[in-house]
DNA sequence: TTGAAAGCGCTAACAC
DNA sequence: GTGTTAGCGCTTTCAA
C-alpha cells in the first residue's frame, strides 16, 4: 500500500474524512475523545498531510519565493537567513531561488515562473527594468528589495541609500580624506543602488565644499571580491590616486583590502576603506572594515509582512507601499575606528 | 474571473483539456497547427500551470529539500549554490531549509516535516543520531552529506575526511611543524566530521613518528569565526603553545587569523594556519589561507543524482550507497604557499 | 459535533 | 492526433 491518506486515517479511527481534516487543522468543535482517536490513528499509520491536495482545494500553497541574485554573496545568504525564520513564524515556507542577477530570470521570478508555485515573491533585483514590471501579466503578489524601481510599481523595502552613502562619505571627509573613490558607483544612469549611493557621495562632497574628483567613480562588472580587488588596484596605480575607497558592498571592500595589501599600501594609514552590508567577514578581516549596517532583521520582517498582507488582501490593486529600513555606520579599523 | 485553467485554454483554443496538457508537457504527437493554437491561447489568457493539480495527479511534487545547518556558514551557502542549478538541470526545484544544527530540526527534516512537501531530502546533519535514522517511520528518499553516520543507514556523500586531514597534517609536518593544534577536533566520541579529521591528524603524526602533543586538540561550540578566534587565543596563551593550527573549517581558520593578528603573532612566521572547505574568503584574506578544497560541484551532482535515483526507484529498500567526493589541499600563504 | 457529496486543476488510461 | 472519463487527497459547503 502507498502512503496513507486522510481516508485511511478516518477508517482506522472510525470517523469521517472531514473529522480528520478538522483535527489536522485544529478546528475547535471536535470532542476530546474524537480528537484523541484521530491523533492516535495518525500516529499509528504515520500519516502526513499531502500538501498538494490541500493547496488544490485552498488555492494557496503556503510558500513564498525569495529570489536573490546569488547565495555566494554573503549579504543575500544572511538575508535569506533572516527571511526564513520570519516566514516560518508566520506559517509560511520559503522557496529560495537564485537569479544570478540575470534579467530574464528576474522577469521569470516576478511572473511566478511558468508554474504557479508559491503565493508571492520577494525579489532582490539587479537587472529588472521598470517596463518589466509594467508588463507583468499576473496578479502575483510581489515585494521588491533594495533596488528602487520607479516608486509605485510594487511594494518596496530598502534602506535610505542616499543618506547612508552621504554619512559614510562625511565620515571619510571628517578624517581629512579628500580624494575619495567610489568602487561600484555610477555618476549617471538608472536610479539603482549604485547610482543612489553615488548621489549620496556627491551630496556629502557638495555639503563639505569639496569638488568631485576626476575619474574616481569606478563601475564594476559585479559586486564580488575579485571586482573590488581589480578596481582598487587600478585606482591606486592610476593617475589620480585616491586616499579613500568607498566600496558599495563589503565583498568589494574585502577584495580591495587584499589588493591594497599586495601592492604594499597600509590601511588606514595610506588609504581608508569603507563598505556596505556588514557581513560577518568585515568583523574579522585584517583590518576590520568600516561598513554601513542595514537593519537586516527589520528588512526581513517588513518584506515578509508586506507580502503576506498583499496575499491576504488578494493583492487588491491599491497603491504600492514603500518602507525604509534603518541603517547605521559602523566605524572600524579600516577608517581609523 | 480567477486564474485561467487548462479548461479555459482548451475552450479558447477549441480543443480538449488533454490536448492542452499534451502541449504544456511537450508531448510529441501533437500536430503543429494544434500546438500553435494552444500556445496562442496560453499567451492570450496568460495561463500558467497550477502545480498543485499536477502534483496531486502525478504523485510527485518536483521539489527536493536541501536541509543545511545555516546559510550564514559560507560553505553551506556555496553548497546550495551548486545544488540548485544541478537540481534545476534535472527538472527539480530545491527547497532550502535551515536546521540550525539542532537535532529536532534534523529529525523533522528526515521525516519530511509533518507535511508531504517534497519528493526527497538532502540533509547535511550535525546533531542527528544513528537511532534517529533507525526510527524513521517513512520511506522518504534521503541522502546524507558530510557527517558519517553508521554506513548502510542511508545514502551518503562526503570527502574522505581522514585522508584529507592526514594530508593537511603531513603538509604541516613537512614544514617542520611539530606542535600542531586541532581547532574543532575530538580525540574520542562519535565518528562525526570532527572526529574523522582528528583521526587523520593522528595518523599523520604516527606516520611521522611525532608524538601526539598534549592538550592541543580543542573542541569548539560551533564552527564559526568567533569560535576560531577564541580557541586560537586560548591555545596561543596556554602552556603548550602550538606552531600550527589545523582548523576544521575555514571560518574557524579566519577567526583564528584575526585572533593571532590581535595578539601580535605573524602567520606563517610564528604559526601556520590551515582550514577546510575553500570558501571564497580564504582566497582574499590576509594572509590567504591554506585549505582542503572539497569538490563541491561533484558533491552537489552526486547528491542530487543519488536522491533522484532513489525517488525514481520508489525508494526501494536496497542497500545504501556510499560515494566519496574528491578533495585537494590548496597551499596558500598561511602555510608558506 | 459529525458526516456526505462535490469539486479544486490536472493527467493516466483508454477510446476513437 | 485528439477527446472522454475518472480520480489523485483534500476541504468546503450543507445537512443531519
Amino acid at each position: 500500500m502507498g502512503r496513507p491518506t486522510i481516508k485511511d486515517v478516518a477508517e482506522y479511527a472510525g470517523v469521517s474524512p472531514k473529522t480528520v481534516s478538522n483535527v489536522v487543522n485544529d478546528y475547535e468543535h471536535v470532542s476530546d475523545r474524537t480528537r484523541a482517536a484521530v491523533r492516535e490513528a495518525i500516529d499509528a499509520l504515520g500519516y502526513r498531510i499531502n500538501i498538494a491536495g490541500r493547496q488544490l482545494r485552498r488555492g494557496r500553497t503556503g510558500m513564498i519565493t525569495l529570489a536573490v541574485p546569488d547565495l555566494d554573496i554573503a549579504y543575500f545568504a544572511e538575508l535569506a537567513h533572516h527571511v526564513m525564520p520570519e516566514a516560518e513564524r508566520r506559517g509560511e515556507t520559503v522557496l529560495i531561488v537564485e537569479t544570478g542577477g540575470r534579467r530574464e530570470r528576474e522577469i521569470a521570478a516576478v511572473q511566478g515562473f511558468d508554474a504557479e508555485f508559491t503565493d508571492g515573491v520577494i525579489l532582490s533585483p539587479l537587472a529588472l527594468q521598470p517596463r518589466d514590471l509594467a508588463r507583468r501579466d499576473t496578479r502575483l503578489p510581489l515585494v521588491l528589495l533594495g533596488e528602487c524601481n520607479p516608486p509605485g510599481t510594487a511594494d518596496h523595502v530598502a534602506i535610505d541609500n542616499v543618506s547612508a552613502a552621504r554619512e559614510a562619505t562625511a565620515h571619510l571627509l571628517s578624517r581629512g580624506r579628500r580624494r575619495i573613490a567610489v568602487i561600484g558607483g555610477a555618476l549617471r544612469g538608472p536610479r539603482n543602488t549604485g547610482r543612489l549611493r553615488t548621489m549620496g557621495y556627491q551630496q556629502a562632497l557638495d555639503a563639505a565644499g569639496v569638488p568631485l574628483p576626476n575619474d574616481l567613480v569606478k563601475p564594476v562588472p559585479a559586486y564580488r571580491w575579485a571586482d573590488g580587488a581589480t578596481a582598487a588596484r587600478a585606482l591606486m596605480r592610476g593617475p589620480e590616486r585616491p586616499d579613500a575607497l568607498l566600496c558599495l558592498n563589503d565583498h568589494l571592500a574585502l577584495g580591495a583590502l587584499r589588493a591594497l595589501h599586495e601592492d604594499g599600501w597600509s590601511v588606514p594609514k595610506d588609504v581608508d576603506v569603507v563598505g556596505f552590508d556588514d557581513i560577518e567577514a568585515t568583523r574579522y578581516s585584517i583590518p576590520t572594515v568600516t561598513t554601513v549596517a542595514p537593519d537586516k532583521p527589520g528588512i526581513a520582517r517588513e518584506a515578509v509582512g508586506m507580502l503576506l498582507d498583499r496575499i491576504d488582501r488578494g493583492n487588491a490593486d491599491d497603491t504600492a507601499v514603500e518602507k525604509v529600513a534603518g541603517h547605521r555606520l559602523l566605524v572600524r579599523e579600516s577608517s581609523g575606528g
